[in-house]
DNA sequence: TTTATATATCCATTAATTAGATATAATGTT
DNA sequence: AACATTATATCTAATTAATGGATATATAAA
């Protein structure tokens, strides 16, 4: 009955917040990674992620329907954060709070 | 002149956010994210840890000055978090309101 | 002496990251 | 038809980080 692992690795959770106001597809993702200043990771880091993050239920993935002139190459594949994986993004800011703010109940002295 | 790297790995991202407001002592940071619901780390990782972010420059120490009634047992080393240690925390937190947010400059179709 | 607190290191295993390469698919351009 | 671009996807090897367990030392109280 205990939780499901809501823990993310550094790449998971960047990767994860990519998608937490928006749904994007891959390239899209490293692309608001590397413009917003992240380390740059690259796609064969991306693509096991998506894999390991859609498997834990944090996020879903859909081919994009766009018309073909919408842009040349291939497919997309569209990711969305899912309830789950924003409860995860919570769960790790509340602990960062969580540890600052705590204090001991005896305190020593 | 580039900045150093302020990256941080899971474990030592939670521990500096356990000093972000108060000094602590080692043990007192293990007991910080245990009761915050953390996964609980170890003192075979938060020691080599807290000698690496104190090599980064993230945190300071230094011995407890405390009078021996204060406490039984050995001597606390008390650590406090640095401007650079501050700004680490910051970075990354304005690394996943960035990525989240960003939209890219020519949207297909 | 024993117990409790506290810092600290070492080892072996497992997990995660990284760089680089390759493959496939779809589309537009030459 | 050939080529370039975009995009998803996997594989390998090397490095780095995390983990559990053990050990060591120091301090002080019971």
């Amino acid at each position: 009955m205990s939780e499901p692992d809501l823990r993310l690795t550094p790449n998971q959770e960047v990767i994860l917040a990519a998608l937490r106001l928006h749904r994007r597809y891959g390239l899209e993702i490293l692309a608001a990674i590397e413009k917003s200043g992240g380390k740059q990771i690259g796609f064969n880091s991306l693509y096991p992620n998506l894999k390991k993050l859609e498997k834990k239920g944090l996020i879903q993935s859909e081919w994009g329907d766009e018309p073909p002139e919408s842009h040349s190459g291939a497919r997309r594949k569209y990711y969305r954060i899912t309830a789950i994986g924003t409860r995860a993004l919570e769960v790790k800011q509340q602990l960062l709070a969580g540890v600052a703010a705590w204090i001991p109940e005896t305190e020593g002295v």
